[in-house]
DNA sequence: ACAGAATACGAGCGATTGCTCGCATTAGTC
DNA sequence: GACTAATGCGAGCAATCGCTCGTATTCTGT
């Protein structure tokens, strides 16, 4: 209301309750400061998308001023990276995919961390299995945290957005690529690539789907997604007697 | 240059060519023009995308003014349901898939023509050949204009970008739908659904990825699509001499 | 030749965007 | 209590957006 005096009637009361917290902390203050802030556009982003969300809606929704926002953030794509590091971590802490080739930082990790990563003899597990041990996981995440599609739906986005989630990508792509590497050995690397890129897009877009699915009727979406990654792996094993001519 | 009068240099010599057409026709010129426009924001969208397109952008593509452009769609979005009804057309001048449900409008197309309109006995065909069916008139519409897939990657997109371009999903995914219901019979109505979904998304997801192949690689994406879809789409019909328990 | 409709223009409107700036408040340290 | 740095504010800037408006030009019909 007045121009410039934001605390005359809430700062007033400030330092009136100290038993709220022991030992605030400055810094353990402003760094949950930036966590409330990927939380607010984490959800901003799932309702609008990317592009929609405004940086002011941010600020408005985790109950801060546009300033404020800008203390923590760059600017608008920082906020995207910042999220993509966060779902880096959260692959990382949980099993599957992304504990794979996530290791040290963005990039150089495509071409790295090609079979000898993988959880010994998955690769020899039946599709089903190995394909549950890769699409779990990432299922999961996004789930949990339903902004995470509009990340990794990497295409039709702004270029500047698909280079701060590159390394969110590799995390998926690059375990993907080893493990159709180890099933089907006749293939050249190349075709490996192309497996695992295809596979990687099937995923991407059956994904919204799956998050947008009413919980009961979720796990119907997800049987979907595997038996059609199942149906198509099954293809890039080496034929049993005879090798493939055509 | 000159603020008004832009026929000053061009306008000068309009009637001194009556050669290079026979009857021009101003409704003609106005009819062409619109196509010119939706030429020029099919170009602009496909380098863009929907959102980051701009009116004006499309209008100076088009080498028309932006008040020139509002003179032959109401608004940004009109431009969009018009490309969606042209590439309603190219279907429906092309075989496959397209030609079953498109029929006279948007509306009421979801739920009717299941499975009678479709070519007799495509259903007890390899499947391979279904998919290349229904799979290549679309492909084929998305090489020859790009800008198709953003209207089809429904998701992400803003509702009214998916109010105008839902004829065109029901004009793709009806006949799949009627296609899942014919090579798996055991199936009820709302698993084939689903199965249609899912195909579709999974089509629209490695679309991006064909359109973007270089056209050398393209066939070898192509392939793997069908390969994903075939492998699929087996996993559907009835087990051979058992029914499905689990 | 002339009226009226269709076509065309482009400056600029109102709204919105990502982001800045000057300043107020608070926490930590002495 | 005084000083500093971290944290916080919110009005508002510069740019951009979709779109309008008043006006100029061209075509068609008569």
């Amino acid at each position: 209301m007045t121009p410039r005096g934001p605390a005359s009637a809430a700062g007033a009361q400030v330092g009136a309750d100290p038993g709220a917290r022991a030992a605030p902390r400055r810094q353990e203050r402003g760094r949950r400061r930036a966590e409330s802030i990927l939380d607010a556009a984490e959800a901003a982003i799932d309702e609008i998308g990317y592009d929609g969300v405004t940086t002011n809606l941010i600020a408005t929704r985790a109950g801060i001023s546009p300033g404020s926002l800008y203390q923590y953030f760059a600017n608008k794509q920082a906020i995207a990276e910042a999220l993509a590091t966060r779902y880096l971590r959260y692959l990382d802490r949980h099993g599957g995919s992304g504990d794979v080739a996530v290791a040290s930082g963005a990039h150089g990790a495509a071409g790295r961390a090609r079979g000898e990563i993988l959880p010994a003899g998955l690769a020899t597990r039946p599709t089903a299995e190995i394909i549950d041990w890769v699409v779990d996981p990432v299922i999961e995440l996004n789930v949990a945290h339903p902004a995470a599609k509009a990340l990794l739906a990497g295409s039709n986005v702004s270029p500047e957005l698909a280079h701060a989630t590159r390394a969110l990508h590799a995390a998926i792509c690059d375990p993907v690529d080893a493990l159709i590497a180890a099933i089907a050995p006749q293939r050249a690397a190349d075709a490996c690539h192309l497996a695992a890129n295809v596979s990687f897009q099937i995923f991407t877009g059956v994904l919204p789907g799956i998050v947008a699915a009413a919980p009961t009727e979720r796990p119907a979406v997800i049987r979907e997604l595997k038996a059609a990654l199942c149906g198509y792996w099954e293809t890039l094993r080496p034929a049993a007697g005879q090798p493939a001519a055509e």
